[in-house]
DNA sequence: TCTAATCGTAAGTGCTAACTTACGGTAAGT
DNA sequence: ACTTACCGTAAGTTAGCACTTACGATTAGA
């Protein structure tokens, strides 16, 4: 969740989708430090999201799907959650209000 | 996304779920001040996930459907295209390797 | 108009984390 | 063994965010 809330993680994730990458690459295609990226890389890692195994010198970083489909799994869960259950209220108002209308309303401000 | 990431909003999301409440009532339900719930719902206003409306002297604020389906759909996407990408990329390594090995090249770095 | 209730916003504080520089460690080549 | 390449980590700095207190604005009632 976390791992997914930085906007540089993303891209580390974006970049790491295309195709497995070292460290290096990935910060040299990036606007922070390569220290910066292993760090980043260290939460992707906690979280599951990545896998890295030693190739010579390198680290070699991919996108790992099980953690992948996991997250993705949980936040679908929660969102199917959250419209079901505001479906199942918004049902209920509407026996309650037995023939009253329903009006959306809107704020009208411009932010 | 920004507007999930918080515990705090996350909490009142959850209580706007079960029903509209007022941004005191929503506080005298939480560990924090009525001006904090304020600033969160104007970020999950902002993201297009509450909408408010005024009765009397108190704010009605309520969970907007249309905007949860919105952002599940984005996140939905989101990781979708990750599964689906690297299913691909997953697919096409293995009838490399069918053949050849698969090497990541180096590019120098200035450092 | 005056008072009570409710809310948003401004200003200021504390904590988290993202970032950089500096350093040490491991692997490969000569 | 020496050098080169690549990486992770520690230490320190800085930016962002969540929170609180203080204040002004709006609405309802007498």
């Amino acid at each position: 969740m976390d791992a997914v809330g930085d906007g540089t993680r993303r891209a580390i994730l974006e970049r790491l989708l295309e195709h497995p990458s070292a460290v290096g690459e990935l910060a040299a295609g990036l606007p922070v430090s390569r220290p910066a990226v292993s760090q980043h890389l260290r939460v992707l890692k906690q979280a599951r999201l990545v896998t890295d195994r030693q190739v010579g010198t390198r680290r070699i970083y991919a996108v790992d799907p099980q953690g992948v489909r996991e997250v993705r799994a949980y936040w679908e869960r929660f969102w199917s959650q959250a419209l079901a259950h505001f479906k199942a209220v918004a049902d209920t108002e509407a026996e309650q209000r037995a023939g009253s209308g329903h009006e959306e309303k809107s704020d009208g401000d411009g932010g």
